[in-house]
DNA sequence: AGCACGCCGACT
DNA sequence: GTCGGCGTGCTC
């Protein structure tokens, strides 16, 4: 009878999701290992800690041996699953993630699942329960059945629907009740199914779009990405704002549905506007699954079933849905690739981009990354000829780039922040009833209350920052910990009441504007403006509805939406990030200027853009304006190989939080002793260093940098250092973070 | 993470 | 006397 066992192991190493870097081992009992076969990727419910607490697990791998004595080890409860629900290559993923994030296993994978399978639910479709109507049934006279109201109004209603029987929908539009049927299915006159329900699709029955036609450079990387889809292989699109990249997306999707592939289109947090998935659904005539955060769990997980099978054939979803399993993925494609919200910022601290090219290369399908404004690090790789660089320099149709100027603001009487000749150019715009842009990327009315009599300065009580003024909603908001108290009038220091604002928000420039320009519509994008669940659409409505029209807003106005008509761009304040503590800054900024400047003159009239600066002879400002964004990287990836920052040095970011001040600093230090027999020659470590703001929501925060030029030497450096940090951070009090590739290092 | 255990202060 | 505060340590 041995051999019937179907899992022959006596062992599991099972994946849980605690913050803890190690599986734990279970004991398969007989009776299951004679039913079933236990195969890494499946999930159990096992015993966990005292008492009888239960949790779901994920086996990691079946074994003969276990580092722990018999009797410690405790069986398991139950297999929840009788296949992997997460196939080799995703698993292979996660495993690949949690050693390369110095992350602990479980999290990683349960990270990968939808919430409802996180929590023990089966993976299997909704079911609905649907009614039919019996040949008894169909032959009883309704008069037969007595008193029963309700049972009678069942009974006709589904003797009319005889073919196709009574859905939910159906039953609660009819008024009926379920309790009726119940009573019905009793006699025999009807009976019940359940039906797998495959919603949360959407399904069109037409192609309304006839594909514009291509030009050259469309058509030569059309070409080039389609010769490339059978095998991995990365290609950076880095075509200029209007030059259609969309276009080519939609041109390769195409070609590999007809192969009946799926293909993942990757976008950042808010980047997926109904505009880019208008455009998707006109195109194609079938079902495109989406992957956003407003979903409920059950949607999700729907969702997550149809990828998996296979009948969703275009997946479009942002960060985490590069852990989606597919039944047949040919393409994955991230569009605007250099956008920072594809990197998680707590927890998991995974880039869903690199994870993406990871996938694809396990699976041996190729990845498209798409921008205007490619990051660094794809540049560099397109440089070194590891992608294939595409480049799109002609805009699509008949539209022209728009013209940067500079104003020179040194010397200038501002009006809230505006130059005389910036304010002209804008009345000259409106004018010729065409609509204007100003960016500024700093929400509320001013950045800053101040007491006239005393100087005090309005700050958080948990961080060390001032507060943002917002005069409409009447408060003072602190933007990094979301906490605000109400807006006073009097100095709680010395009691003047000549308080007064400093510097200039979104809030405070739309109300200017409004006196101004009285006859223009002043609309606001921002996250306050927003908020509510319609407001953007709306307020894009009206943008369409009026020629003229000037629209003030944050880096929100840099994310994909389309403007028409806006012919003229400010940039409030084009210094920000010259002279940044992160290396990254100018990076950023740069991307943020391009992005926004890209919004004018995308129809048939030239854009034209303002800079406003107090450093216009500033060589990153200068050749910004004069030469574009791809100079300007190639100038900043030089001066980031001369002094040894990513992407030609990896760098690996330690940080450590405590609610005492000397504490997460102190963690550090003692770390940094510990690692010092570790550390190679070519190995840099600086810190720890207090963080830029060094409390934050009542943490005190410090951080510890390590680069090295190779990957191996360092990963073996921080894995000996998560796992000290992890035998000496067992008190709650101090917190840590292994942040592997970080985006920022304050 | 989640939970139990344990050692101290302020309650019926 | 004990209820509950959270500091500490453990989970196969």
């Amino acid at each position: 009878m041995e051999d019937a066992l179907l899992t022959k192991d006596p062992y599991v190493k099972v994946a849980l999701n605690v913050p803890l870097r190690a599986s734990f081992d279970y004991k398969i009992p007989k009776a299951l290992a004679y039913r079933h076969h236990i195969r890494p990727g499946m999930r159990v419910k096992v015993p966990f800690g005292n008492g009888d607490r239960q949790s779901i697990g994920l086996v990691i791998e079946t074994s003969t041996q276990s580092d722990f004595s018999d009797a410690q080890i405790k069986p398991l409860t139950a297999l929840l699953d009788d296949s992997p629900i997460i196939p080799q290559e995703l698993f292979d993923l996660c495993a690949w993630a949690a050693r390369y994030y110095h992350h602990p296993i479980g999290e990683v994978f349960f990270h990968a699942l939808p919430t409802s399978l996180r929590k023990g639910e089966s993976a299997d479709f909704r079911t609905e329960t649907w009614w039919f109507v019996t040949e008894p049934g169909l032959q009883t006279n309704i008069d037969d059945l007595k008193n029963a109201k309700q049972q009678k109004a069942f009974l006709e209603a589904i003797q009319q629907h005889a073919e196709h029987g009574l859905s939910p929908h159906l039953i609660s539009v009819l008024e009926l009740t379920t309790n009726a049927a119940k009573g019905l299915e009793k006699k025999g006159l009807v009976r019940s199914e359940q039906r797998n329900l495959k919603r949360t699709v959407e399904t069109h029955a037409h192609q309304t779009q006839v594909p514009p036609s291509l030009n050259l450079e469309q058509a030569a990387a059309t070409k080039t990405i389609l010769a490339m889809r059978n095998e991995f292989g990365v290609a950076l699109l880095d075509g200029i704002t209007g030059s259609g990249k969309t276009e080519v997306f939609l041109r390769v999707i195409e070609a590999l549905l007809q192969e009946d592939k799926q293909v993942l289109v990757m976008v950042p947090e808010i980047g997926l506007t109904p505009q880019t998935l208008r455009r998707f659904e006109s195109r194609f005539n079938t079902d495109i699954v989406l992957m956003h955060s407003n979903m409920t769990d059950r949607e999700r997980l729907d969702a997550w079933l149809m990828i998996e099978h296979g009948d969703a054939k275009i997946i479009i979803g942002t960060r985490s849905s590069v852990f989606i399993p597919t039944a047949n993925l040919g393409l994955i494609i991230i569009d605007e690739e250099h956008d920072a919200s594809y990197k998680q910022h707590e927890g998991f601290r995974y880039h869903a981009r690199d994870m993406a090219i990871k996938r694809a290369q396990g699976q041996n399908i190729p990845v498209l990354l798409a921008s205007a404004t490619p990051s660094y690090e794809s540049l560099a790789n397109a440089l070194q000829k590891r992608y294939l660089w595409l480049k799109l320099r002609q805009r699509a149709g008949e539209a022209e780039l728009p013209q940067m100027e500079r104003v020179d603001l040194r010397g200038q009487s501002l009006k809230q922040g505006f130059s005389e000749y910036t304010l002209e150019r804008m009345r000259q715009t409106l004018e010729r009833r065409e609509q204007v842009l100003v960016f500024l990327n700093r929400r509320g009315y001013a950045p800053t209350l101040m007491c006239h009599q005393c100087g005090w300065i309005a700050a958080c009580d948990h961080c060390d920052v001032n507060l943002t003024v917002h005069k409409r909603a009447n408060k003072l908001h602190c933007h990094h910990c979301d906490s605000h108290k109400p807006l006073t009038q009097e100095c709680p220091e010395c009691h003047s009441n000549e308080l007064f604002t400093v510097g200039e928000g979104t809030e405070q420039v739309e109300g200017v504007l409004n006196q101004y320009f009285k006859q223009t519509p002043v609309l606001r994008i921002d996250r306050d403006s927003t908020q509510r669940k319609s407001a953007l659409t709306q307020i894009t409505q009206k943008i369409h509805e009026h020629d003229q029209a000037i629209l003030v807003g944050t880096q929100m106005l840099a994310k994909g939406h389309h403007f028409p008509n806006v012919t003229l761009v400010v940039i409030m304040d084009a210094d920000v990030g010259l002279f940044s503590s992160d290396f990254r800054g100018m990076e950023r900024t740069a991307q943020l200027i391009t992005q926004v400047a890209g919004r004018a003159g995308r129809s048939s009239k030239r854009g034209h853009v303002l800079l406003q600066t107090y450093h216009p002879d500033h060589a990153a400002i200068q050749c910004l304006c004069e030469q574009g964004y791809e100079a300007l990287a190639m100038d900043g990836l030089r001066e980031r190989q001369q002094l040894a920052l990513p992407p030609f040095h990896h760098q690996v970011v330690i940080r450590a939080e405590s609610q005492q001040e000397q504490q997460a600093m102190g963690l550090l230090m003692h770390l940094r002793n510990e690692l010092s027999v570790h550390l190679s020659d070519d190995m840099q470590v600086v810190g720890p260093y207090a963080a830029i703001i060094v409390r934050k929501a009542g943490q005190h925060r410090a951080l510890l940098s390590i680069k090295s030029p190779q990957r191996g030497n360092l990963h073996r450096v921080i894995a000996s250092a998560s796992r000290w940090l992890e035998q000496n951070t067992k008190n709650h009090k101090i917190r840590f973070a292994i942040d592997v590739d970080p985006l920022e290092t304050f």
